[in-house]
DNA sequence: TTACTATGTCATGCC
DNA sequence: AAGGCATGACATAGT
């Protein structure tokens, strides 16, 4: 097995990048359905979950084969947006059939070009860009991307890639995820490594100052610092840029979650830094520093877009998380900002508001404070999670890895509704059809006694199924919506056996009224039950009908008619008895199965509803993001504008930007110095930070 | 033959 | 107290 599913993927996988050099898209869905069911496994693991072993393999193959770059042009620029958006949309759609495309990735060898961008060229073989194109985990499930964004509480990844590769078996298993990922890597936003050179070399070179140095400082792109500010509107260019591959997107994935998801001002944010210039690839950087700090250069920011496509994405909540100021001060309050602003990486960076290394800015306000309130350990506790699912779901969240909600983790999840109820509609659904089932057989007899029904005045007993079927609480109506249940009979009459029945049964069975009916009497005796049978045999007077159904007055009274012996008696009230035994027992199982119907759909409405709330935490959590990168950004442009009365900046180790409850912005100095009675300088700027 | 299902029946508790 | 209902447990027949 494991040598077929090896040979089968590595030839497959291969002819399928071939395929795609070529232009050529290749189904292997067709491939995966028709012939050999497992293959679906063996390519896409269990589940049709995309793996982590292929997500380490891919990469082991791509590396190992070491597949060369076409020479790309603009064209081929935007047929990878094209595949990423498609790619996205997979992840975002389930798509039922699964499609495969390869893409050619490489690392310039020089990595001048690359080294703009953490995570860009050396996603695939350095996997040295720290949070990087490469991330530890590789839950390919439902919303991997979504969680992905949510670096705030990404656990740092070394970028080590023999980290991923241990215990990879197929060498060439190809995950979407991980073509998600070597998409980014090769074509992160504003990223320039495998960036066409034609494009983006020229809009990098055409920035004085901006070269592609690696080791140049990463200088911030801030446009409101003059020594930054480039005489050349690059953002603009990114801008336009950038709405051209959003159209492109937009052919792909037309939905609106896609604005949100698939990046429209995410990628205008990711643009402002997009081009920094020399921004050297911070190997040691986590992901969650990348995503809190690095005010001051912006990179370590612009890096947790690089690798988050979705938050790059995030172009309405970023445009519309400012505005939000209600929410964002009560965020923050009146946090002092001298300790939250303060970007880590500001050393070194050339950049005079560098300090020495400084604390995450926005990491204690947001990822302790906001991540940690809305921890998916609460959430799981608040919604009866299993721990270990919670646990789960908290863990990939930190390894910034894809998850699916739907699919993965929950047993039933995939709501039904979206992917979510995938597995968890599938699991219910086959229940549910073994229910009903079970149900229409205990009360598809309706039909089948409908003759008795109508033979009046018989001796034998026949149950009023259509009464008690009636008289249930719930429409029996309800059962025949499966087709094939109604042809469901049983004959429980336990006449089968002619020695079984009383010794006492007249052996001829025609004595009863129904002894004149057209049917045989052998099959007529068949169709009569035990207590018919008995009934028979004693001679009772009057039908096993209305023995049972009578009112207990009539019964009575019917029985005053009569001159019955004991044992008739006794048979009687031993047949009323069972027959509202019967009756009562039938009613009382498919209460029971009502009742397991129910809760089946309940568990299925609460998954769904459980889906839906993980999703909006997801948002909810990338929002956050975004304000938080948003606050930052502003925060950068504010104390960077600021001047002493010698009109030098302010040293950002020095001092710090106090964020009031009031909306006001105070510079304090960042270091209590008590030996300073008073700040030696504190303006007080009123700034609307709403935009 | 065995496992499972559907149904009937009994015992019991409750109303 | 009797009658009826509900239901768990068991038996039986069929698949």
């Amino acid at each position: 097995m494991l040598s077929l599913k090896k040979y089968f993927t590595e030839g497959l996988i291969q002819f399928t990048i071939l395929l795609s050099l070529l232009g050529v898209r290749l189904d292997v869905d067709t491939y995966l359905n028709s012939q050999l069911p497992p293959l679906r496994e063996i390519i896409l693991g269990q589940s049709s979950a995309y793996t982590q072993t292929q997500f380490h393999n891919l990469r082991n193959t791509l590396d190992g084969y070491g597949i060369h770059p076409k020479s790309v042009q603009l064209d081929s620029y935007f047929s990878a947006r094209r595949l990423l958006s498609q790619v996205r949309a997979l992840d975002r759609l389930q798509v039922p059939s699964t499609e495969v495309s390869a893409w050619l990735v490489h690392r310039d060898p020089e990595g001048s070009v690359s080294g703009g961008q953490p995570g860009a060229g050396s996603g695939l073989q350095d996997a040295g860009a720290g949070d990087g194109g490469v991330r530890e985990s590789g839950a390919e499930q439902g919303f991997g991307e979504e969680l992905e964004d949510l670096g705030a509480v990404a656990a740092p990844v070394n970028g080590d890639l023999t980290k991923e590769v241990p215990g990879a078996e197929d060498q060439t298993a190809l995950s979407l995820e991980e073509c998600l990922r070597l998409l980014e890597a090769t074509f992160p936003f504003g990223d320039n490594s495998e960036f066409p050179a034609a494009d983006v070399s020229a809009l990098s070179e055409a920035v004085p100052g901006q070269s592609r140095a690696p080791g140049g400082p990463p200088s911030l792109l801030s446009p409101l610092l003059a020594e930054t500010e480039s005489p050349f509107d690059l953002e603009q260019q990114w801008q336009d840029l950038m709405s051209i591959m959003e159209m492109q997107a937009m052919e792909v994935n037309g939905t609106g979650a896609e604005s949100l998801y698939g990046g429209t001002g995410g990628d205008l944010l990711a643009s402002n830094y997009s081009l920094a210039p020399g921004t050297p690839i911070n190997q040691n950087v986590s992901l969650h520093q990348a995503s809190l700090g690095g005010c001051s250069q912006d990179f370590s920011l612009f890096s947790s877009d690089m690798e988050s496509p979705s938050m790059a994405g995030g172009s309405a909540l970023l445009q519309l998380a400012p505005d939000n100021s209600t929410g964002l001060n009560s965020t923050f309050g009146s946090t002092n900002l001298s300790g939250i602003f303060f970007p880590p990486q500001m050393n070194g960076t050339g950049n005079e508001t560098a300090g020495p290394e400084l604390p995450d800015p926005l990491g204690g306000l947001l990822d302790e404070a906001m991540l940690d309130e809305i921890s998916l350990m609460d959430l799981a506790i608040e919604e009866g999670f299993n721990p270990v699912q919670a646990s789960q779901l908290e863990e990939e969240f930190d390894s910034d890895s894809g998850l699916s909600l739907d699919s993965g983790h929950s047993p039933a999840s995939l709501s039904s509704s979206e992917a979510s109820s995938s597995s968890s509609s599938s699991s219910s659904s086959s229940s549910s059809s073994s229910f009903s089932e079970e149900g229409a057989v205990g009360y598809s007899s309706d039909s089948e006694n409908v003759d008795f029904e109508e033979a009046e005045g018989a001796v034998g007993y026949q149950p009023e199924y259509s009464k008690f079927c009636r008289m249930s609480y719930q429409d029996p109506a309800q059962l025949h919506y499966l087709p094939y249940l109604e042809h469901v009979g049983h004959n429980h009459t336990y006449n089968m056996a002619p020695a079984a029945l009383d010794p006492e049964e007249p052996k001829a069975p025609g004595a009863g009224k129904k002894s004149g009916k057209e049917k045989p009497s052998e099959l007529l005796d068949k169709q009569l039950s035990r207590d018919e049978h008995r009934a028979r045999a004693m001679k009772i007077p009057f039908t096993n009908d209305k023995i049972i159904n009578l009112p207990v007055e009539e019964f009575n009274e019917l029985l005053s008619k009569y001159q019955l012996s004991e044992a008739q008696l006794s048979l009687i009230r031993d047949i009323r008895r069972r027959g509202k035994n019967k009756m009562a027992a039938q009613n009382c199982r498919k209460r029971k199965l009502d009742t397991i119907l129910n809760l089946e759909r309940d568990v299925e409405e609460l998954q769904r509803d459980k889906s839906k709330l993980l999703r909006e935490k997801v948002e909810f959590l990338k929002s956050i993001r975004q304000m938080k990168q948003k606050v930052q950004s502003l925060y950068q442009e504010v104390f960077g504008r600021l001047r002493d009365e010698q009109g030098r900046p302010y040293s950002p180790s020095r001092y710090a930007l106090q964020y009031g409850s009031d909306g006001s912005v105070l510079l304090i100095p960042r270091a209590p110095a008590p030996a300073e009675p008073q700040p030696r300088r504190q303006e007080r700027k009123q700034k609307d930070r709403r935009k």
